[in-house]
DNA sequence: CGCAGCTTCCC
DNA sequence: CGGGAAGCTGC
């Protein structure tokens, strides 16, 4: 078997794999120092560079400025550096760290000196690149390179900053070819010159990568032991060029699937002549199956920092329900991208003029009634008793007994339904029904509404209740067959002239209507759910609303209920994209409305996170309204806490700091799993919102921070907590962080440093200790032995000042 | 001059 | 430290 079955070979997916054709590079004539017959010696990045850095200017350079990170350093736990591991190899060598240009990936070995900076922190003094660093058997073949910094060399100095790199570069390899050590002639320094100031035309100053180069020397002399390998690119973070593309804000999102809606967004630092807007949409496989682009020109850009664009059209002229896709900024020269944004496109029009353009030319209209001639056509139904019923037909104040007749003549079958008539009259004298005071439906709405500032739909004409209660009445009277008493309904509900401007019908008015004709509502709406099976309840109004929204909007809580009870659709979105629980949630809607519709939520096991069209969920709007009670109603219905609203990226959270809505914060932070640490388009989480918003003079705002913050304080003293817990559990440390440890410890006698610390002063001059490879190693094994703790000595390496060894420890604890 | 990009400065 | 912005420079 092979021994080595991955080692000959760095692995595929290695970034530097193209490096590594044997023998590609006659720079590095390896076979003349490999010292046995091991396979060919290689480099592998073991951890890159993260990809996104501030370059900082020289000027810039004063004080602590974080250190050039590995790609999976996290900012909070465990701290990374670019990292390289050589293999194949037995001897002492050093691995050299320096600053190139980023280029193509299969040109690499093409690769220039940058003219930047790579500077390593030695206590007060910067070092420039190159960094070496020392590798043998003992030390193992694992080169870090940490606390490195780019410093962006400023343009006038780009040349002289090249000259110098190149020089060094210069007499290393004339000391290589000559074997002997030698400044560069002046013939040398003029081709030197002459190649910095041609680079220096090119290089590209907001990208850098790390080069890294493994050497054995011998008399001072650097041989290469294998090709170099680079990193993948590091680009400047303060650069419009190569800084992060972030979408931070839109005024909205969705657009009709025709396009052409104007847009504003904000967006971070772009170029005006290098930006694209790309919408795009993908499949259930995450497939791309459409994309398209905002129309914008470069005046459209302003001031690097806002764009305003015309939507594209969707794929399609015309749609029947909302399709999601997503936006995101492109930029052309990098390709580079933004996190791509929730986005929406929806119908063009309200369906509803559709469905009724088919009913009027359809197959009851010719057959049956004339839409124009409605109520009068009612005297076709049956030729028989034409006279009868049009005389009742104009006269709108029926009697009583006209509709009980009505109500006791119609042979519906269902048992269930006669019941209910049967109260219906039983219970409520009809007389009263029909002598009742006239209230308008103004009056009432007036009444329930009075001071918000809710719209609907005015109801142009009063009469229409009245009207449809007539015919139907005088119809039921004549003892239809179930196929009439259909397309009676039919009629009634979606025939012209019981429609109102608004195209409200006869079920929205009454949805608008509180306490009045509740016997004849629930009458009306049983017959349509009996013959029409219901499809006559969703139907919408000019604003896209079903009778459903109307009566949560005025807060008609037994219209709701009897429309929910006839199994209405409670998912209808109206023409804001608004469900019923959406309206339900706002200021003024009695908060038993949001429980009946919620309890339907949970009977058919809906989802209630449904985003209307400003990009907002019931629980958006229920926490933006100040709404404690919905809020929490929604949240044990299995709302999401966390979701995020689309225009700005908000979450409940966010938007409770937003309005100081002090009791809601309260409950979100201590009764459900809202995450504070959840940052909107911005990227600011609540609490740093709660921060920029908090004024000194304003208790309110001063109020919400200082709960976030408390909530923040005490959650970080349960972290506390359990860091110490974690620690009681640990009683020694694993041979792996013994390891790794020594490798810290060992060096410069600081092993001896924490044996004093911990109180062994007296024995450290022992052979016990000295004398053997790893002192650090028998160090910690006598400290554990001798009682301490592991949280102790992580303690004395903290006052020692050895981060790295307490990240060490950490790491192992919290592993453990 | 005005804009963008570059450099420095500041908290 | 990261973010912002002022001031400078070249087009």
């Amino acid at each position: 078997m092979n021994l080595y079955p991955n080692i000959l070979t760095p692995p595929m997916d290695s970034p530097t794999s193209s490096m590594m054709s044997p023998g590609s590079d006659s720079r590095s004539p390896t076979h003349l120092f490999t010292p046995y017959q091991l396979p060919n010696p290689y480099l592998r990045i073991r951890e890159p560079p993260v990809d996104k850095f501030r370059f900082r200017y020289k000027s810039e350079m004063s004080g602590t400025h974080g250190s050039l990170n590995g790609k999976t350093s996290d900012r909070s736990r465990k701290q990374t550096f670019p990292s390289v591991e050589l293999s194949n190899y037995n001897q002492p060598a050093i691995i050299r760290c320096s600053l190139y240009q980023y280029g193509r990936e299969d040109m690499a070995h093409t690769r220039q000196l940058h003219a930047h900076r790579l500077v390593k922190k030695h206590g007060s003094d910067e070092i420039d690149d190159p960094h070496d660093v020392s590798v043998n058997c003992d030390l193992g073949y694992i080169a870090n390179f940490h606390s490195m910094g780019i410093i962006h060399t400023a343009r006038k100095y780009i040349v002289a900053e090249l000259i110098r790199k190149m020089t060094i570069l210069k007499r290393e390899e004339i000391a290589r070819t000559e074997h002997q050590f030698r400044s560069l002639t002046k013939k040398e320094e003029l081709e030197v010159k002459a190649l910095a100031e041609k680079e220096s035309k090119c290089i590209n100053l907001n990208v850098v990568c790390l080069r890294f180069d493994a050497y054995r020397i011998v008399n001072n002399i650097y041989y290469p032991i294998c090709p170099p390998i680079y990193s993948p690119a590091i680009n400047n973070l303060k650069s419009a060029l190569t800084g992060d593309l972030r979408i931070v804000r839109m005024d909205h999102c969705t657009s009709p699937c025709r396009g052409g809606r104007e847009i504003f967004i904000l967006v971070e630092k772009v170029t005006k002549k290098n930006i694209k807007v790309r919408f795009f949409e993908l499949d259930d496989d995450d497939n791309e199956v459409w994309e398209d682009y905002g129309r914008f020109s470069d005046l459209d850009v302003h001031h690097q920092y806002a764009i305003v664009f015309k939507t594209p059209p969707y794929k399609h002229s015309e749609i029947d329900k909302e399709v999601r896709v997503f936006i995101e900024l492109q930029r052309p020269s990098d390709g580079a991208r933004s996190e791509p944004k929730d986005f929406s496109y929806i119908p063009s029009e309200i369906s509803i003029g559709k469905k009724r353009t088919r009913l009027n030319s359809g197959d009851y209209t010719n057959s049956y009634f004339s839409i124009d001639e409605l109520p009068v056509t009612l005297n076709t139904i049956t030729p028989s008793c034409n006279k009868e019923i049009t005389t009742s037909v104009h006269n709108t104040t029926i009697n009583s007994e006209d509709l009980e007749a009505a109500l006791k003549q119609n042979n519906i079958d269902s048992s269930e339904f006669d019941k209910l008539c049967n109260s219906l009259i039983g219970t409520v004298p009809m007389r009263e029904l029909f002598t009742a005071e006239n209230l308008t439906t103004r009056e009432l709405k007036s009444l329930v509404f009075s001071g918000t500032s809710i719209k609907h739909p005015v109801v142009q004409e009063d009469g229409v209740i009245d009207q449809v209660k007539s015919e139907l009445t005088s119809f039921m009277k004549t003892e239809p067959s179930s196929d009439r008493i259909c397309l009676m309904l039919k009629a009634l509900i979606q025939g012209e002239n019981y429609i109102t401007l608004n195209k409200n019908t006869v079920l929205h008015l009454l949805a608008a209507e509180i306490h009045t004709e509740d016997e004849f509502a629930t009458y009306l709406l049983q017959l349509v759910k009996k013959f029409e099976k219901g499809k006559l309840l969703n139907v919408r109004n000019v604003s896209g609303q079903t009778p459903l929204h109307l009566a949560v909007e005025f807060g008609n809580k037994t219209f709701v209920e009897k429309l929910i009870e006839v199994q209405a659709d409670i998912t209808v979105q109206d023409k804001h994209g608004n469900t019923p629980l959406h309206m339900a949630v706002l200021e003024g809607v009695p908060n038993d409305i949001l429980l009946t519709l919620i309890s339907v939520y949970q009977n058919l096991n809906i989802e209630v996170d449904v985003y209307n069209y400003d990009g907002k969920t019931p629980l958006h709007m229920a926490v933006k309204s100040n709404n404690l009670h919905a809020t929490k109603l929604l949240i044990n219905c299995g709302a999401n806490v966390n979701a995020i609203e689309r225009k700005k990226g908000y979450t409940p959270l966010h938007l409770a700091v937003l309005g100081q809505n002090v009791d809601i914060l309260n409950y979100l932070l201590d009764n459900t799993e809202a995450e504070w640490t959840r940052e909107d388009f911005a990227q600011y989480n609540p609490f740093k919102l709660a921060k920029e918003l908090m004024d000194c003079h304003d208790k309110q705002t001063f109020e919400t921070y200082r709960i976030v913050e408390n909530h923040l304080s005490s959650t970080n003293s349960r972290c506390e907590i359990d860091f110490v817990k974690k620690y009681s559990e640990v009683t020694d440390f694993s041979d792996e962080c013994k390891n790794s440890l020594s490798d810290i410890l060992d060096k410069n006698d600081t092993w001896k440093r924490l044996g004093k610390s911990l109180d062994f002063g007296h024995i450290l001059h022992t052979d016990a200790f000295a004398a053997v490879q790893h002192p650090s190693k028998s160090l910690l094994t006598f400290a554990i032995v001798n009682g301490r703790s592991v949280k102790e000595i992580r303690d004395a390496l903290v006052s020692l000042n050895e981060k790295k060894a307490v990240e060490i420890i950490d790491k192992m604890v919290m592993q453990y």
